[in-house]
DNA sequence: TTAGGTAGTCTCG
DNA sequence: CGAGACTACCTAA
């Protein structure tokens, strides 16, 4: 989240940097990086099994992730990012849709995608809006939003 | 293009 | 607790 953040790994990817954090063993949050820094390499098992399925996933986007993960949020979000990861790969859902399924509302849905601490495992990417292509990572425009247009199309969504 | 409506979360007090 | 202000939205006019 911050420059007090330290990472289990960090990995070079096509679309930058990833900072990785494993807590008791379980995936608990992934960061994209503006820049290289200092690899505090925790050579264990999660660590791992983390690194070697993010780089298969980035070689071949027909990949299914299975990872022990952990991540923090309330109730609401956690059914929201369950339903997320329904989502089959090359596939989209709208926020009103994912909304619609949960008897909750797109903006609701929009908040809770915002604050999935594991993009591309949990893959918020593959939500978009109903008359647009939505945000990514906090942002509606710039860099995030062109690693999700980057994503799709490695899963061979267009647009 | 805008104006409301909507649901969840956060911040004050 | 309660009010008010935020959003990666959506629909109707």
């Amino acid at each position: 989240m911050n420059a007090t953040t330290s990472y289990q790994a960090i990995i070079a990817s096509p679309i930058g940097p990833l900072g990785i954090v494993i807590e008791d063993g379980a995936l608990y949050r992934i960061n994209f990086l503006s820049d290289e820094t200092t690899l505090q390499a925790t050579d264990d098992e999660p660590t791992a099994q983390v690194v070697a399925q993010l780089q298969h996933y980035f070689k071949q986007a027909d990949w299914h992730f299975s990872l022990p993960l952990q991540p923090v949020g309330t109730a609401f979000q956690q059914k929201v990012w369950q339903q997320l990861q329904q989502i089959p790969l090359g596939e989209v859902r709208t926020y009103g849709e994912i909304a619609w399924t949960l008897g909750s509302g797109p903006r609701a849905v929009g908040n809770a995608c915002r604050n999935n601490p594991l993009p591309l495992v949990v893959p918020c990417h593959r939500v978009v809006a109903a008359n647009g292509p939505g945000g990514f990572a906090g942002q509606t425009q710039g860099r995030n939003l062109s690693i999700k247009g980057w994503l799709l199309a490695h899963e061979g969504v267009t647009l």
